[in-house]
DNA sequence: TATTGTTATACTCTATAACTATA
DNA sequence: TATAGTTATAGAGTATAACAATA
């Protein structure tokens, strides 16, 4: 057969665009940083959680989970967990007994020290292709982009659900019950 | 109270890591990719398989699959929509009557081109921080990064489902029936 | 027996509505 | 009435097993 005609999306693109290369190797790094979570059996955004209350403890959990863009509904399974496991403890708040303080217990604190240590090995093992000079300049610009999209600093858009409905339908209306008391019912 | 002790990771980290920085924004490209292909209304692995078969059509439903890490029974129902909408054409391969040789129509070829103006847009978007000369570092930067990740040029991988099972609970077995007989059943 | 396409099933994540207790 | 926490439920994505047709 013929030579083939090589469809390139456009000149000097081997490899794909700049924004294709940015998601590729995002999406790379959020999978490796998953994965060395495992000895901590914590998932990403339960990181994100100890991280918010490891330098603003005393937070509602309706203020975290607009901080960190997680759905109220999801915020509990995933303090459930973690208070589960003793890393985050809930504590009433005496002047709106509506709200719970979220506070980092000292095993949790410790748990965020070992992250750390996590995430610097895991930002080693990203950033090996390159010298310390190109580090810079590499989170010089990305910096630039960050802001330039208006990124919140420290706070993952944990792949918002956007693409799909191929058929354009509506969303459906749904049930719901609602049953257990809440917390301290006297 | 006294003055917190601010827990930074590291020094000159503001913002994160930069592999944290990585993730944000390829994230962040990867939604915005996804919005921006609302009007196509496709998918992002779907545009993967239009652009694979733009270049190398006639290719099986497996070998395609495995290319872009997509799950066999997954790729069904996403070449089902393809193939519904005229864009992808299932031909029976005569040499191996258990394959197709999956083909772009002539309306799946006009459509790839469609998307591809919505690619260089996103791009030029994402970037819209740099300069020309900025993003030709960029650029450079992330290709190294990417090959000495051992990344596949022009493959996304997904989002690999990696994280939790916080119980470490193994998978348990399940069921399935299969019933509705192959395509060319004479 | 092995492979391709397919279906069924299960688990997770995302998203929304509804409910309780409290303000 | 509004808000925080909670539960139920629906939908999409990911993953695996099982099956029919074919090799």
């Amino acid at each position: 057969m013929k030579k083939d005609e090589e469809e390139r999306p456009g000149p000097g693109r081997e490899g794909g665009s700049t924004a294709f290369l940015l998601a590729q190797i995002g999406a790379h790094a959020a999978s490796r940083f998953a994965e060395n979570l495992g000895p901590t059996g914590l998932s990403p955004p339960q990181v994100g959680i100890l991280r918010a209350l490891g330098h603003g403890a005393g937070s509602s959990q309706h203020a975290l989970a607009k901080r960190l863009s997680i759905l109220p509904s999801r915020m509990v399974l995933l303090v459930d967990e973690l208070e589960g496991r003793g890393l985050v403890e809930r504590r009433d708040n005496p002047e709106d007994r509506r709200l719970y303080e979220l506070h980092l217990s000292p095993r949790g604190r410790q748990t965020l020290e070992s992250v750390g240590r996590i995430a610097r090995a895991h930002d080693e093992a990203v950033c090996a292709a390159l010298d310390e000079r190109e580090r810079g300049q590499l989170r010089a610009l990305l910096l630039r982009i960050a802001e330039h999209q208006g990124l919140t600093p420290g706070v993952h858009p944990g792949m918002r659900h956007v693409g799909k409905t191929a058929s354009g339908a509506p969303p459906l209306p749904s049930g719901g019950k609602g049953r257990r008391p809440k917390k301290g019912t006297p």
